[in-house]
DNA sequence: TTAGGGTTAG
């Protein structure tokens, strides 16, 4: 036998050391016996620590059996690899087990691991019980101790006692206790006394920056994070990828893309390009900043794309509007089989909304069920249970919607807009007045949403009296005052109602009455009415409003007018004056779901062979094959 | 034998 050492051995039967857990536990008796090692303690510990950071149980546990055949078990140094093996592995009764065993010693190693253990996998308060039991039996904590403690640490006073504590033992000035001091006092709302403890270390690595940079983050001082990461540059601190995640965050919120470039550079020029999470937050910068080309790039340079990542990049896509690119990555996402969560879906459904695509809303929705998401124990995700009523709202499912509602256990003024916004905008009337005073009786105090959904409930049903009633009742009764988008539906229910003088008198009288939407709906009262000479009118004051060349809108109101009133002559001018200034009229669509996919339905298509029996119509249709609505 | 950190929504 050579003069290597053990652990040399072992790491040149194994490979690299990094890679111990991939040789198969059971081989190594054998193998290490063909180098005549027998195996120890430090051994099975270098092979329990391996385990552990790769979260391997079973052969963790089989290791376990064949210490406790070996002898091994009931040495200190065993006993603390066992319980930080456990702790790792997520399981805690486990390494109580191993604490608790009367035969064996509990050092302070075996604390500081139990107390570790129970802190990593989110039981702070248990950590803390071993905590004061270590003090009361006597047991001294040290510096490996207190980082631990100090995250257990849940409110201001506690932390406040564990410092003083850490000042008499003398450790308030190690590094590692120092950041998760800082840690928690930002948890607790402490920034001075994290502030304070910043500049009190003598020491301060690149994580105590981090953990400051992070502190101002937390309380949205972003100014003073940018400050900290400068000074860490001028003090030659060398940047982490927690620092350029972090960082990037910061320019992100600011919508800084300059400096979000420039950090995209530094990470490069780094090699952290490789870390999959300083990769999202380049995506979510560069979607947030609309730079999605770029934000695509990196996404698509990830190998391991996770969680999220795709979340990232579907929301880039959302938030710019693309519900077509949404939806195709959510599919993409799907077929990766990669888990969606709460903020996946948060994202899709108002593309299915905003789509109207009921079918895959309705998969999303059905996905939720099953997996529980937006559930918990005493309350749900109000939030998410609003898009999913939004999404069923939207696609004319209030039937679907009005059941999520009712069984809502949280409701918040959003719910109740959705829903009368949705009986409103499908012409349902009296249910949208109905849910208003049902929202009143249930103490909820309406706002500026809620009187457009029902003011747009009184123009669509026609209830002219009331809606001028809730015009006055809103500001008075609510204390919500009218703005453009209120005055706009009394104008469309007036015009509606054929009442075009007064309308066109509000339409006068109102603040802010520069408003393309408010003229324009006078503009179809008229149309609807035959009213040429008011739409003559009002057709003009839209050209003062609307850009050159900007919209058809109103020209084709115009022309449709004309029409109507039998001016054909005036009808084909303004179409003339439309080619002449090059203004395009955008072919409106529609679509429906069906059990086989997405049909599309535009004017003057007549492509599909099952056109008569589908639609009795003057539009066609055509077959929509679009990938993402087929890759679900 | 044991310790401190980051990114996604509304």
């Amino acid at each position: 036998m050579n003069q290597m050492s053990k652990k040399t051995i072992i790491s040149k039967i194994i490979g690299k050391k990094h890679h111990l857990f991939s040789y198969p536990f059971f081989h190594l008796p054998s193998r290490l016996l063909v180098f005549q090692i027998h195996y120890d303690v430090a051994t099975c510990n270098l092979f329990l620590q391996s385990y552990a950071n790769h979260k391997n149980l079973t052969k963790g546990k089989q290791l376990h059996s064949l210490m406790v055949t070996s002898g091994f078990i009931h040495l200190p140094s065993s006993i603390t690899s066992l319980i930080n093996m456990y702790s790792k592995c997520n399981q805690m009764e486990e390494a109580v087990l191993v604490f608790h065993d009367p035969y064996r010693e509990r050092n302070v190693f075996a604390y500081n691991a139990i107390i570790a253990g129970f802190v990593a996998n989110g039981l702070a308060a248990d950590g803390f019980q071993f905590y004061k039991r270590m003090r009361s039996v006597g047991v001294m904590p040290d510096k490996f101790t207190f980082p631990c403690v100090v995250r257990a640490c849940c409110e201001f006073m506690e932390i406040r006692k564990i410092h003083g504590c850490l000042f008499k033992m003398g450790l308030e000035l190690n590094v590692f206790v120092g950041s998760a001091l800082v840690n928690t006092y930002l948890k607790v709302d402490g920034m001075e006394d994290a502030e304070k403890v910043f500049e009190e270390l003598p020491e301060r690595d690149v994580v105590l920056w981090n953990a400051m940079i992070n502190g101002y983050i937390k309380i949205g001082h972003l100014n003073k994070a940018v400050a900290v990461f400068k000074k860490m540059g001028e003090e030659g601190i060398s940047l982490s990828r927690f620092t350029t995640t972090s960082i990037l965050s910061v320019f992100t919120s600011m919508g800084d893309i300059n400096n979000g470039r420039a950090i995209h550079g530094i990470v490069t020029k780094m090699g952290y390009s490789s870390c999959v999470a300083v990769s999202n937050a380049l995506i979510d910068m560069y979607g947030k900043c609309k730079h999605n080309k770029d934000a695509l790039l990196i996404f698509e340079m990830i190998n391991e794309k996770d969680l999220f990542s795709w979340n990232s990049i579907i929301s880039a896509h959302e938030q710019c509007g693309d519900h077509d690119g949404t939806l195709r990555l959510f599919g993409k996402m799907l077929a990766s089989r990669v888990l969606p969560d709460v903020i996946t879906i948060t994202v899709v459904l108002p593309a299915c909304s905003h789509l109207a695509a009921l079918m895959h809303g309705r998969e999303i929705h059905g996905y939720m069920i099953v997996n529980g998401l937006g559930k918990n124990e005493n309350s749900d995700d109000v939030l998410l249970n609003n898009a999913v009523m939004d999404m069923y709202a939207k696609c004319g499912c209030m039937k679907n919607a009005g059941i999520i509602f009712d069984l809502m256990r949280n409701k918040d003024v959003a719910s109740w807009n959705i829903m009368i916004m949705g009986y409103a905008m499908h012409g349902y009337g009296t249910e949208a007045l109905d849910m208003f005073h049902r929202m009143c009786e249930a103490q909820i105090k309406p706002n500026v949403v809620t009187f457009v959904g029902v003011l747009s409930a009184c123009s669509h049903a026609g209830f002219v009296h009331q809606g001028r009633s809730f015009l006055t009742r809103m500001e008075l009764e609510f204390g919500v005052i009218p703005t453009i988008e209120h005055y706009t539906c009394i104008i469309d229910m007036l015009g509606r109602a054929g009442q075009l003088g007064e309308a066109y008198d509000l339409a006068q009288r109102i603040p802010l009455q520069d408003n393309l939407i408010l003229w324009m709906a006078l503009l179809g009262a008229c149309r609807l009415h035959g009213n040429a000479e008011l739409g003559n009118v009002v057709g003009e004051k839209i050209r003062q409003l609307e850009p050159k060349n900007c919209g058809s809108g109103s020209y084709i109101l115009m022309s449709s007018l004309y029409g109507v009133v039998g001016r054909y002559e005036e009808a084909l001018e303004v179409r003339r004056t439309m080619k002449e200034q090059n203004v395009k009229k955008t072919p409106g669509c529609s679509w429906i779901e069906l059990k086989n996919g997405l049909y599309v339905f535009s004017m003057g298509d007549r492509t599909h062979h099952e056109l008569n029996a589908l639609i009795n119509c003057l539009c066609g249709f055509q077959y929509f094959h679009d990938e993402v609505m087929h890759s679900f």
